[in-house]
Formats: structure tokens, C-alpha cells, sequence
DNA sequence: CTGTTAGCGCGTTCAA
DNA sequence: TTGAACGCGCTAACAG
């Protein structure tokens, strides 16, 4: 009770009245223990309120102490991308509760050895890869198996956690049809990023079955290439009546995009955009777009990592519509 | 040279002809050692690509492997700030590079215990304060002297990383001036925050060396404080005929407020930013506002913790003015 | 100025 | 099922 001082493993032991060997053998649920041992070193750990020294653990089981989250992309510009920003904090909550950092790291789009590299560097104690490619999480080593986490696509061995694009799409693209838009252009994601294959195809399945012809464009998720696609498509499609955007930060840039070219939002041209991102409610006009739980996608990733979760497969958050002026 | 294994402190040493601890001192640039082993030893370093094992020094050192980033504010949603944000993702970036971790969190502004139960954890290698007040700066615990930081206000134990409020105030206001306005009103930060006192010290200055009268309304850095903040203004002061935020995310809800009152921005009345986050540049009209080098401030709070420099006292970062459209 | 010795807290053999 | 002994890689204390 005089914590004082941090208890030790030697503590508990001590105070449960067994070794340090069956205590730690409990402790990591590693190795058999008799019920009536698990019992009190279980007790003495909640009375001292144990936790284990993560450094200590580290060093003998050469496993790291942090979690790094690695961004795949073109260039390094990616890791300024918001939604990055929101990954990092939410991991950093996780991880601060388990007494572990995180630490970020981009990973060339065409550098197949990188995640290879970054994941034999030591002090690994898991890895969060956010919009991986599959061939790229085929490189991550066997040593990793279990402490690795896909934000986006998956593979048989890297669990997944991500937005379902699917129905998000497909509930934006709705309610652009319902609201009387009927030639709808989408802008997508970087085309190497697998996980926007299902936005597309859902996008193509609205279409179809409201009649209407796809306009498909491709894009970055940068505000830039927003802009430049607005006038793209609108040089291409005259007659466009509706822009989704699988950002919302290109989605701002289209809005730029259609403003310089004095098109009127919503107008001539609804817009809508995908995340929602905290901008998206202070833009002119309000960015209409879909919602995600991106702090509670990466809290579970980062979790089943942590917690060597067995939680192989993908889990799929909703995305809910937000209907504000711009569509 | 046959890397295969990350390299030892012991490979080190045995390859500079010397003992472990003479590495040992050289690497960590503790206690004596002569010019020739230090010589021989930071040869072997470069040679084996050595980098020492975070969790190893931890564990004998006490000290901790990964970099807390605390940020003071009245509720958890500071976090949330897309400055944040920007100040993890730099240090997680440094922290990397020395295999070390990140993990965030929130300060209660009144708990002034948290963080010394923060400081107190086991597991940290050193702590960086976000916007800290003084007296919550003299709450953390002798034995973490040399391994902290602040973003914002420094005190005399701890080293101070931060932008120049003062004269990034002074070449937004005067910008203002110059272009011909005169009724110019203020949002400041939250009241308790140090830092942004020397910014309305400014701000009255420029605005007394040119006649006009001061006109300050308090803000919280959030956008919809900017909104109210804007109303109120308008409301108090109809003939204002600028608005100067100290936060662009305050200065994006003036905009908006601005905009429901159906005041022409910059046609009626002129609104400048601070900060230049991303977002600054993508609003409409663009905000006008004074761009920070934050992740360059973060990053050498994070490196001065991080490789125990002797920096105290404190070092201000310029700002510098981007005219947009808003002003 | 240098090398030797002794742990830091923990997981993991190996015998019992 | 348990406990004793060992070592992970490193820094700190002490002798030389």
C-alpha cells in the first residue's frame, strides 16, 4: 500500500507469496500456473497496482517500446495530410495509457525494401501501416506477425481497420441523385491505393442504376489536384451538374477549382467531399460530405497491435452523411 | 561490416580497441575520456552505424524511451488543434530518428497536479509542454530538470521554444494599417496563456503609434469562439473596419460570423489570421495571416529534450506575414 | 583518464 | 507446476 515507490515484479511476487518466475508467468498469461497461484499474483498485482516496466520487457523480449505508424505515399508530404494528424493523435492516446510512444514514419511509395528496413530497426513494439498497398504489406517479416495493423487494406496475416468506402459512397452519390443531380463526376483517390476501389465501384453501381454515365477522374487527396480536376472535368463534361470528391480536401480544391472558373456552388454544381475533416464545416459553402470514426479506426488498430490482439480480417466503420450547403 | 546484427555498444568498443564504458562515456558525451578514444570510438560509431538501445539506457538510467508531448488547455478537445497536430507529427518525426516513441496528453488547465502524476510515470524519457502556464512549468519535479521543454513560455529550469508573437503581431497589425484600416479589433488566446500576452502588448503599440484605439475581445483559438467573437465586435464596435484573430482557426470563424452578419470580407472589414495552418490558404476569401515555423519549433523542443542539450533560456522563431485575400 | 564490476526489471531456459 | 539462475544492452560506481 505505501506505494512510494513503483512496484516490481519482485513485489508481487513477494506479496503473493511466489516467485518472480510464476508471477511474470502469469502476469503475460505465457506458461502454465495453478489456479491458486493465478489467483494471488492476480490480487497482489490489483492491490500495488502493478504494471510492467515496458524498457525492461523490451530488452529481454527485443521487442521495442513504441509504435511507429507508417504512411505509404509518393512523397512526404503525406504525413502533413490532416488525416495523418488524426491517426498520430489517437494512437498517441492509446499508447500513452499502455506507457509506450509512437513514432512516424513515411514510407516511399516505390521503395519495396523500406517497410522491411523499418520494421528490423529494434525497439519495434508494433507497426500501423495507413493506406498500404497488400504487395507492400507482404514485405513486413515474420517476426512481426501479430503486431502489425492495416489502416486501409489488409492481407491474410495483417489484420485490417477501415472506413466501409462502400456504403459511404454510395450514401453521398445517393443523395447527390436524390437531390436531382443526375451527371455526376467523381474525382478518387491516388490510383495504387486499393482501398478506393470499392468508393469507385460503388459510385459506378449508383450510376448505373440511376442511369447516368460515370465521369471518373483521378486524383491525390490533395487540394490541388482538386482545383485542377474541377476545371478538367468541367472542360471535358460541360454539362456537370455534381463533383464527389473521395477527400475533403480535394473536395475543397474543386471548390476553389469551380469558383475561379465562376461556376456557382450548389448552384450549377453541387460538390461533395469524404471524411469530414474539421475544415469541412468552415468552407464556403459548407462542405456536404460523409463522416468517419478515423480516431476510433486507429485507437482499434493501434489496440490490436498493443494487445497482440488475435483480430485477423477486416473490421469496417460506417460513414455517415452530412448534409451542409455545397450539395 | 558484416552488419547482419544491429550493432552493440560492445561491437563499438571492441572495434575503437577500448572498453565498454569509455564508449559508453563517449557516446552519451558523460565524464571523461581522452581525444584519442574519443576519436576511435566515434569512427567505430559512424562505421557500424551503431545507434544505441533505447530500451537498455532506459531501463539502468531510470530516465524512459519515450518523448511525453502534454498540452495544457480547459478541456480535452486542445487536442484536437490542428496545431497539435503539427507539433506531434514533427516530434514524432525527431523522436524517430533516436528509436524512440511519442505519446500525447492533456493537461486539466486546473489540475495542477497532472503534471507532476505525468511527470512521475515511469517510462519517459522527457517531456514537451504545449502552451504551459508558469506556474504549471513549477509543478514538474527536479528530477526531470534538463529533459523538458515548452512550446510557449519557458521559466528558469525549463528551456522555451517559440514563435515571436511580437513582432508576428506587429507586421499583421501594421499590415493592416497600411492598407488603410484603422478601427481594428482583437482576439486574443485564452485569457490564461502567457504567451499571448506580448501579442496584445503589440498589437496596442501599433495601434497607439497610429492613433487608433485598442479594441480587445477575449478568444479560446477555437473557430466558434471567432464566430461569437465576430458578432460581439460588430455589435460593440459597428465601424470596426478590421479583425485580427491570434489563431487562424479563430480567424476562420470570424469569417463565418462576419458572413452571417452580411459583412463584406475585405470589402466592409478586413480579418487576419495567425498561424497560416493549412487550411488558411483554402478558405474564402484566402485568410491573410502570419506563417510559423511550428514544426520547426517542435522539433528542437523535442531535440533539446531528447539529446540533453543545455538550452536553457529561450529562442524565438520568426513570423512572417502571407497577405491572402481576407486583408 | 581508463577498465572492471555490479546491477536496472524482466522473460526464459533448465532442473527439480 | 514451480523456482533458481542467467542474460538482454547499457550506465554508474569504483579502483587503478
Amino acid at each position: 500500500m505505501t506505494a512510494e515507490h513503483t512496484a516490481t515484479l519482485d513485489d508481487v511476487a513477494r506479496a503473493a507469496g511466489v516467485s518472480r518466475a510464476t508471477a511474470s508467468r502469469v502476469v503475460t498469461g505465457q506458461g502454465p500456473a495453478s489456479q491458486h497461484s493465478r489467483d494471488r499474483v492476480t490480487a497482489a498485482v490489483a492491490a500495488l497496482g502493478y504494471v510492467p516496466d515496458a524498457s525492461a520487457r523490451a530488452l529481454v523480449t527485443r521487442t521495442g517500446t513504441r509504435l511507429a505508424i507508417a504512411v505509404i505515399g509518393h512523397t512526404a508530404a503525406v504525413l502533413d495530410d490532416p488525416y495523418v494528424g488524426r491517426v498520430l493523435t489517437s494512437a498517441a492516446h492509446v499508447a500513452a495509457e499502455r506507457e509506450v510512444g509512437v513514432s512516424l514514419h513515411w514510407l516511399p511509395l516505390h521503395d519495396p525494401g523500406s517497410l522491411a528496413r523499418l520494421a528490423d530497426g529494434r525497439g519495434l513494439g508494433g507497426l500501423v501501416v495507413v493506406n498500404p498497398t497488400r504487395p507492400a504489406l507482404d514485405t513486413v517479416p515474420r517476426s512481426l506477425r501479430g503486431r502489425v495493423a492495416a489502416v486501409g487494406v489488409g492481407t491474410r496475416h495483417v489484420p485490417s481497420f477501415d472506413v466501409d468506402n462502400r456504403s459511404g459512397t454510395d450514401g453521398v452519390v445517393r443523395h447527390l441523385v436524390r437531390s436531382g443531380r443526375s451527371r455526376i463526376a467523381m474525382v478518387t483517390g491516388p490510383s495504387w491505393l486499393p482501398c478506393g476501389d470499392r468508393a469507385v465501384e460503388a459510385y459506378r453501381k449508383v450510376l448505373h442504376d440511376s442511369g447516368g454515365e460515370p465521369r471518373v477522374v483521378p486524383g491525390d487527396f490533395t487540394a490541388i489536384r482538386g482545383a485542377k480536376a474541377a476545371i478538367e472535368i468541367m472542360a471535358r463534361w460541360p454539362d456537370t451538374d455534381a463533383v464527389f470528391a473521395l477527400s475533403d480536401l480535394t473536395a475543397l480544391g474543386v471548390l476553389d477549382g469551380l469558383h475561379a472558373l465562376g461556376v456557382r456552388v450548389p448552384g450549377d454544381v453541387a460538390v461533395a467531399g469524404f471524411d469530414d475533416i474539421t475544415f469541412a464545416g468552415l468552407s464556403r459553402p459548407g462542405l456536404t460530405t460523409s463522416t468517419h470514426p478515423v480516431e476510433e479506426i486507429a485507437a482499434a488498430a493501434a489496440r490490436a497491435v498493443l494487445d497482440r490482439r488475435d483480430t485477423s480480417g477486416a473490421t469496417f466503420y460506417p460513414s455517415a452523411l452530412v448534409v451542409r450547403d455545397s450539395a
